[in-house]
DNA sequence: GTGCTCTTGTGAACGCCGTTAACTACACCG
DNA sequence: CGGTGTAGTTAACGGCGTTCACAAGAGCAC
């Protein structure tokens, strides 16, 4: 398969060895702990070893967030499997909670990932940014399309979203039909419409709310279950859309 | 007034210098160069003086959270004056694009304050934590009781909440009434029901959740201008809530 | 096999950081 | 005036990201 040189064999693994270790700190200590010097000496390697893998902490940091947010879809898809194909609303509901859970359990990862000042001019390394988000969105538009698919009608009609926000959301719905029939479902455009993508972006805002509210501690009293609150929130969401 | 000596006023003075030039560290280059050696510096003295006025550096960044939020509580109010006093909603509007233009405006303040992983087991301090979201929530609260004392009706009836949550949204309620009585506003128990309280937690899940997408960049799709976005998620809460 | 090159690592160094300890200068108080 | 306590100093420790010059060795051409 792929006829790799030894050296790039070695170079591999090392790379592996380097994020993993870079990942067990940032779960154990947190972000701050993810020291170059650090990892190094766990790998009984200097730190300026290190720079032949990754041109400064910055970039390495980057490359984490990405195997965190590819850890993350897989927890998804996981606790998806053991679903019945059609039993969409239990879907959702699924990565819904298994979203909050990985939040909760991995605070650190979470705040890296979807609570980090967003560099301003990053937008052109489609890699990072964009690729990061791939592989959770995925999952999670993956989902929307099986529930789509079902013909269980979204319920905001179209001519109800406002003219300015409509170019942007007809590119997220054509990116979302792209997303959906790549993972086999077959969806007509009718079934999509970008009342139904105006939908699906408030259910990001409020399961985001809610969850960075309870990782962060930022409820406006304090809470000493925040988990049915969590499963009424999810009620109201999944009502109001109209599943 | 305050009789202090010659003392305590340069103290007080020294003090106000060290969290001024915080901020302006904060604001122009991120949490990270809140440094107590820059601090110093621009102050021109060394160091180790800070620690005659801070127990270490956390100890200034925690003081400075609370001077972010003091502010941000006293923008929101200012731009609160300018409305008629019958103007509930309007009111209302106000505070929440006040609060949008703010954390835009000082994203690092904004994930300082408001998205930065909780110390677990830091509530004893009633000071810190509890001070801090005081002094902000206690604007935003108080035009809730303004829109409240009128006579609106926010629309969800007391028993659907769900069991588990009223223990907790009771004593959320009991502070509410507090907060407004003591700002001069007359309500009775039965304005305020523990729907009520549920309520204004998901104005603030979905309020907060908006924004923070917005700092940390994470809305699903690119987003040519989020104001629109903003404004539009703004109409559909204020009329989901029953305004 | 010999020699060249490119890769991967090392060690020393620079300048930053938080923090501690010993010490100085000086305002305040009796 | 002398004593006390405060606000500042300097020096130092260990840790950090990063750079640079250099060594060891793999891979490859001849």
């Amino acid at each position: 398969m792929t006829q790799a040189t030894r050296r790039e064999r070695d170079r591999a693994a090392t790379d592996r060895e380097i994020r993993q270790q870079a990942r067990s700190l940032l779960v154990d200590d947190g972000p701050a702990a993810v020291t170059l010097r650090a990892i190094a000496r766990e790998l009984g390697i200097t730190a300026p070893a290190l720079y032949r893998y990754y041109s400064s902490r910055e970039d390495l940091i980057e490359h984490l967030r990405a195997d965190v947010c590819a850890d993350l879809a897989a927890e998804l898809a996981g606790g998806l499997s053991a679903l019945a194909e059609t039993d969409h609303v239990g879907q959702v509901l699924t990565v819904c909670r298994g979203f909050r859970r990985w939040a909760l359990a991995h605070p650190q990862e979470f705040t890296l990932v979807f609570a980090s000042p967003s560099p301003p001019g990053v937008h052109c390394p489609v890699s990072a940014q964009e690729q990061v988000r791939d592989s959770f969105g995925r999952i999670f538009l993956t989902v929307a399309g099986r529930v789509l698919a079902n013909g269980l009608p979204i319920t905001r009609p179209d001519h109800d979203v406002p003219e300015v926000l409509v170019a942007d959301l007809t590119h997220f719905r054509d990116e979302l039909l792209l997303t959906i029939t790549e993972s086999g479902v077959d969806l007509g455009a009718d079934q999509l419409g970008v009342g139904t993508a105006y939908v699906m972006l408030q259910f990001w805002v409020r399961l985001y709310g809610q969850v960075a509210l309870e990782v962060f501690g930022q409820f406006p009293f304090p809470v000493s279950d925040a988990e049915p609150l969590f499963e009424s929130m999810l009620t109201d969401l999944v009502r109001d859309v109209g599943l």
